[in-house]
DNA sequence: GTGTATATCTCGGGG
DNA sequence: CCCCGAGGTATACAC
């Protein structure tokens, strides 16, 4: 990893035209060749950047950073302040707990939860337009649809929707029913659900992992 | 902005929990006291990060970020390879163009891009479920909702078929249309679009500017 | 490669 | 505060 603070004024043209008039700003260059320049503040989100694959060339004035899609980012120096290396090797990554993949493993162990005598017939049932988290039955063998969010938004609500219309196309599966399963919905997701006949359960993620024996499974 | 170094391990806890075994990584602490860990590569995205407001305790061996929300770093420290520090003062922030608000305003400028005779009505018109970029009337004095993509997708679709089915309760607009209008326009959103009457328009950015007479408004 | 969905999405704006 | 929408979204995964 390299570091190089610098007082910089940054055009980047590609997607989109953007330019930084010139201050002083951290520019990283990390081991894969990837670049990104960082104001003093605002979020971890750089001003600009360019991911790897790309080309620099550095003279004692500009960068020139372009990729292989024709996009071009040049950084105009004008004072540097700090340049410096470091070799870091390779990270191990991050290892997470919490996820939507974890809840949908936990609601596939205990299907119970999202209603009396519903259980399981597939994860991830391929629909032709997108896998519907969950296929279930229900205690009267209807078939359940189940959308797993961490949080149940309107997005949700009709990606729900276009599989419960695609799958009730299926003479063996409709009348199909739909569920929104999330550790939080929102009020307007919930109107929108309800509006179009969809249920809404708010699932607590730390009771239904106590229920669990403490092996999760993730696929 | 401060620049630190460190084989570190790290700990999150919060919308989810995570764990950064021991590594050498990048620790950047902005002005604005928010933090983030970079590996050296991978994307311009921090393995982990806490935004501001927060509150850092540091001492020799271990770092405790806490926020308002409950959420918790920890960074425990193995040993530090480099610390500095350098004042960079404000940032003027970026100038974009190119985005979907300019492609907005240049369709405002030139509704008769959409269709022949087509003039504006409004832009950003309220519906209460969200703001139709553009309301319009054809050449025939009918309705045209219209919704603005830099690149349309199926989502976008959903947001026009939304605002579409609540823009046909009122009276005063009935029947009202709706076009999809963006730079470009993806195989599988089009299929949709049509199959709910909805038009199609690609829209080329720069044959519109150059229509413009140079000046152009946001707002 | 396209298509689809997730994300500690981030970020900004409006009520 | 919540809600909504845009993003150079990035990223992963299935087909």
């Amino acid at each position: 990893m390299r570091l190089v603070i610098a007082r910089c004024s940054v055009d980047y043209s590609g997607r989109l035209s953007s330019r930084l008039p010139e201050a002083i700003r951290l520019i990283m260059v990390k081991a894969d060749g990837c670049i990104a320049i960082h104001a003093d503040g605002g979020a971890y989100k750089p001003l600009n950047w360019m991911n790897a694959p790309n080309t620099l060339v550095e003279d004692e004035a500009a960068w020139i950073v372009t990729n292989p899609a024709g996009e071009r980012l040049t950084i105009t120096l004008a004072e540097v302040l700090l340049d410096v290396s470091q070799e870091c090797g390779e990270d191990p990554g991050l290892e997470k707990d919490g996820v939507e993949a974890h809840l949908q493993a936990l609601l596939a162990e205990h299907p119970e939860t999202l209603g009396d005598g519903v259980r399981l017939v597939r994860r991830e049932y391929q629909t032709g337009i997108g896998p519907v988290d969950l296929l279930c039955r229900d205690s009267e063998g209807q078939a359940v649809a189940v959308e797993i969010k961490r949080r149940g938004e309107i997005d949700g609500v009709e990606q729900l929707t276009r599989y419960l219309h695609r799958l009730n196309r299926d003479p063996l599966l409709r009348p199909v029913r739909g569920v929104l399963a999330a550790q939080r919905i929102r009020r307007q997701a919930r109107v929108l659900a309800e509006d179009r006949g969809i249920s809404c359960v708010e699932v607590d993620y730390d009771a239904l992992r106590g229920l669990d024996d403490g092996e999760l499974r993730l696929f």
